[in-house]
DNA sequence: GTAGAGTTACTCGGATACCCCATGTCCGAGTTATTAGGG
DNA sequence: CCCTAATAACTCGGACATGGGGTATCCGAGTAACTCTAC
C-alpha cells in the first residue's frame, strides 16, 4: 500500500481542526516533516476524489470538501491507493487445460472468490470509520490535542 | 500484492488433486504456462513456511506437508507476500509537535488502529479457509476437474 | 479618502528524474535412477 | 543371475539481471493580495 495513504489520513484529521480556512500543502508538511511537493501530490489526488477543494494564489491550500462524517477512511485509500483490489486474478485457469475461453474466472475462480470475499470485509471495515469518528476518538483520548494542533497552525510564521 | 500468491494457491489446490507423489516445479508451472524457475521460487518459499516439502534429484519435486484442513489461506499469503501489514505505520506523529519519544505510536494512533483493525478482519477471513475448503468447493462445483486434473499430470510425457 | 489598475508574491498542478523491489532468469550442489561390469 | 560401483540425468536452491511503479523534485499557469497613483 502506498504510503502517502498515512499522511492523506493523518492531513485529513488535521483539516478538520482548522474549519473554514485553507491550509496550505506546504504547513500540513511542515507540521510532520514531509516533502511538501510529494505531500501535495498527495492531495491533489484527494481533490480529484473530490475529498479535498483547492484554491490557488495568495491564502490558497486545501479544505475538506464536505463535512467529515460523510468521508470514509475508505474513501481516502482509494483516492490514493487506487480501486484495484490486491489481489489481482490474472485468471490463470485460463491457461490451464480446458479452459473455457469465454468464461470470467474473475468470479468463478473460487480462489478468486475467496480472497474477493476477504477483501470485501476489508473495505467494509473500512468504509464504515469516517474521518469524524477518527476526529472524536483523538479528542476522547487525547483531549489536549485538538487546541494543541489549533495554535500550532495558527502560530505558525514562515 | 505479489503475484506469486496466486500461483502458490492454485498450485496447492492441485498437489490436493496428486496424494502421496511429489510433483515437480516444471510439472505444476506447465499446468498454467507458467515461467518455471519463478514458480520454483514461489514453491520454496512455502517450503521455508513448512507448508510443502521438497525432495531433490529425479522422481523428486513437491508435495504438501501436512493435511490440506490444516493448512490455511492465510498461511500460503503469508509465506508469499511476507507477514507485513499492508498499511505501514511509520509513524509521522513522531515528527510532529508535541510527540512524545518513546512513546509507540503503531500502538496508540487511532488511524493505525484503525488500519490494522481492518486488516485484522481480513486476515482472520483468509485463516478461516483452508486449502482442503478450496478443494471441496471444487469438487463440488465443478465434478470432473479433481479427475481431469489427475490425468493430465499423469498423462504428461515432456 | 477612495477607486482602480498594475505589480508582486504565493499556491496548486502537472511534467519530469530517481530508486527500490517485484519479476524473471540462470547455473551449481545434491540426490537418485540407471547401467555397466565383475563375481 | 545378482551385487556393486560408477555414471548420468534430474531437481531443488540460491545467486544474478531487468523493468515498472512508488518516491521525490522542479518549474510554469493562474490567482488573489498588495501597492501606488490619480482623482
Amino acid at each position: 500500500m502506498n504510503e502517502g495513504v498515512e499522511w492523506a489520513l493523518h492531513s485529513c484529521v488535521n483539516l478538520c481542526f482548522i474549519p473554514g480556512e485553507a491550509v496550505t500543502a506546504k504547513r500540513l508538511a511542515a507540521f510532520y516533516n514531509l516533502p511538501t511537493a510529494y505531500l501535495n501530490k498527495q492531495l491533489q489526488a484527494l481533490t480529484r476524489a473530490g475529498i479535498l477543494t483547492s484554491t490557488s494564489g495568495p491564502k490558497g491550500g486545501f479544505q475538506l470538501a464536505r463535512r467529515p462524517d460523510k468521508i470514509s477512511v475508505l474513501d481516502v485509500v482509494t483516492a490514493i491507493d487506487g480501486p484495484e483490489d490486491a489481489f489481482r486474478c490474472t485468471q490463470i485457469l485460463k491457461s490451464g487445460p480446458g479452459a473455457d475461453p469465454k468464461a470470467d474466472y474473475r468470479k468463478i475462480c473460487v480462489i478468486s472468490q475467496s480472497m474477493r470475499k476477504a477483501e470485501l470485509t476489508y473495505r467494509r471495515e473500512l468504509a464504515g470509520k469516517t474521518i469524524a469518528d477518527l476526529v472524536r476518538q483523538v479528542e476522547t483520548s487525547y483531549p489536549a490535542t485538538a487546541d494543541d494542533t489549533r495554535n500550532w497552525f495558527a502560530n505558525l510564521k514562515s
